[in-house]
DNA sequence: TGACGTTGATCAAGCGTTTTAGCAAAGTAA
DNA sequence: TTACTTTGCTAAAACGCTTGATCAACGTCA
């Protein structure tokens, strides 16, 4: 037992020690250089309100804290207090896209913000892998999951997953109760449309992917809603179809130009890209002859086409902030529909004033 | 107490009862519903090799676990085995590219192949952030922290960090004995270069970039030694320098084209997508006119340009797998160096061979 | 003087596991 | 029968921490 004289007579004895690995110091180890009891040490370690402690044994503990370099404990810690301090994250395809990586950064961020630690797992797809890793998650005890896929579709709900608490981020279920965060893709098309309704233009095309998914209609959607509330009766020809991808943007160019436009809006971003070179080969130039709205707002392609391309985001850093914020209960949650995230626009200048027909 | 032939007469009953969120079940739990001691539990539960226990206890057992839905508790565990299977990872950049998340699928697919599973902070190049996030990780006392950067290039240690075991990923210190894992600048330049000899090229520019870095050292320096061995004397008129993004590479088109080559290796990704604008206003068709390759393999520019972009890899993935690898003291880390990995080359189509002059 | 209230700190139980030592019962060998 | 081994299982300590109950010492008030 060291006595009292001696920890505070020789701290510096004490600082030389340093963080020697392969002994965590303990709070028993604090204690005992501090000349108190551990649950001492535990007050002033928490700064509990209502504990009296003395300012000089206050000072002592403190000393020796530093001096021995000690760090309680969280897996000690939480194991008391019954709740841990972790969320959990399944993504389907962290590498694949950005979008997954922006998921993480807001669900870390507002994470972190209520006290909480992010334990993330990256699935691939893989069905077992999903459930080791659920498993995992629920044997660290986490708050809850969130479990997230890199495009907005609807999703099965893993078996495993029902035993925490958990929400659906960037994907929802027909399940009635199911917690779940999307982005608004209606409102992100009518924004889209808006961008180009306010430029003047009226004969606006909207080439749609020809693949089935929650965009697609809520782009459509949006489209056809931002028409509506401008008077502009909806001219089916201008709804085309392509592949959602560069390929497809580049070989819609010739049907699109039969059309008689002054504007598109692309169901994404690529699809744009591939119209940028289609339009280039056919002489024409963004935003003089052709303005173009794309959808996405995937920075490497958007901001660094030529025109930089004006586009809608898709909020993955708000999903999944608002993923955890749902999770934690600090924001409400719709029984039966999924909360919408809005999709802000992202103006750069593939969109010019049209001088009216 | 319940009665061993209640428990195993029963198991129905016990069924429906399900995850009733709130109070997880424990192993002390099992042990009444099995009817012996949590020590046998804790045996039958983790396998062990030596235990003896008989066919109808482990059975017995193995009911209650799955009537109550047990999931042991990782907390409790870690605690008393003393390691914990963690291992941090803090990023300066999560979100800012798709680079990071390359870094952290690697590392989740390495370390879970292992145990252990990820724990991830983003600091977004704040300082303090990055304590607390390291704080936090010691707290959960990890096994080892892993400390990665967006783009290759020196760093400090941060005091914390050294109460840790870590491992730098994607930047290194020159501080002895610490232990890295970074590209290898060199060999991707070499074989960029290479790409290009192979076609036949002979006069080939590298537009560098203007801004001090590893990679624009190493990058050069793979460039040299590839004409080296292919016995080309360095021509510095065809070392140009240009700031690496697209706007760079837009503008080092007229320069480029005085220089008489038939090849270019350019910096990044970012400068040939620039380079391609360029060209292509003055009218020269890639490849035939000039072969192109660049450096990162950015997926979303690379390989949607057209013609799509041959260039080399940076293995981030293989970066974040390595760093745990080293972190876990399954790979050899010399003592006095990073680590450097190798950059694959993608040959896509921007080369073409040249018939020799 | 005695009854109380404060102050400053400690005791000890408990969180959910693992694990070593040990014990009772059954089997085996002589 | 005795002595020993094996089998099957349990008791209990330990891991590092929190926290409600307790307590001694010291005022303060009537």
């Amino acid at each position: 037992m060291v006595s009292k004289e001696k920890s505070s007579g020789e701290p510096v004895a004490a600082a030389f020690l340093k963080p020697e690995r392969g002994h965590p110091v303990t709070l028993r180890e604090v204690a005992e250089a501090a000349g108190v009891s551990t649950a001492t040490v535990s007050l002033v370690v928490n700064n509990k309100k209502d504990a009296r402690i003395s300012v000089q044994t206050r000072k002592r503990v403190r000393d020796a804290i530093k001096d021995l370099g000690y760090r309680p404990n969280a897996m000690a810690k939480t194991l008391v207090s019954g709740s841990s301090r972790f969320i959990g994250l399944v993504a389907d395809a962290i590498a694949t896209t950005p979008f997954a990586g922006q998921i993480i950064h807001g669900a870390q961020d507002e994470a972190w913000r209520h006290g909480y630690a992010l334990l993330i797992a990256n699935t691939e797809g893989n069905g077992d892998l999903e459930k080791d890793a659920i498993s995992m998650m629920l044997e660290y005890k986490v708050r809850g999951i969130l479990y997230s896929t890199w495009f907005h579709r609807p999703t099965e709900i893993p078996e495993s997953l029902r035993e925490a608490d958990f929400v659906l981020v960037n994907c929802f279920s027909t399940e009635p109760g199911t917690r779940a965060v999307v982005p608004d893709e209606a409102q992100g098309g009518r924004s889209a449309t808006e961008i180009l309704l306010r430029h003047g233009h009226r004969r606006i095309a909207f080439i749609n992917a020809t693949i089935p998914a929650p965009a697609k209609d809520g782009r459509l959607e949006g489209y056809k809603e931002a028409l509506e509330a401008a008077g502009i009766p909806l001219d089916p020809e201008l709804v085309m179809e392509a592949y959602p991808d560069q390929e497809g943007g580049y070989e819609a160019t010739p049907e699109l130009l039969k059309r008689d436009v002054t504007a598109v809006y692309c169901y994404n971003d690529r699809m744009a890209m591939g119209l940028y070179d289609g339009l280039r080969d056919h002489g024409l130039s963004i935003p003089d002859d052709m303005a173009v709205v794309g959808f996405d707002n995937q920075e490497v392609i958007a901001a660094h086409l030529r025109p930089p391309l004006s586009t809608v985001s898709l909020p993955h850093y708000e999903l999944g902030a608002a993923g955890v914020r749902m999770l934690l209960g600090l924001e409400e949650a719709p029984s039966n529909t999924a909360v919408k995230i809005n999709c802000p626009t992202v103006e750069r200048t593939s969109v010019r004033v049209q001088a009216p027909a």
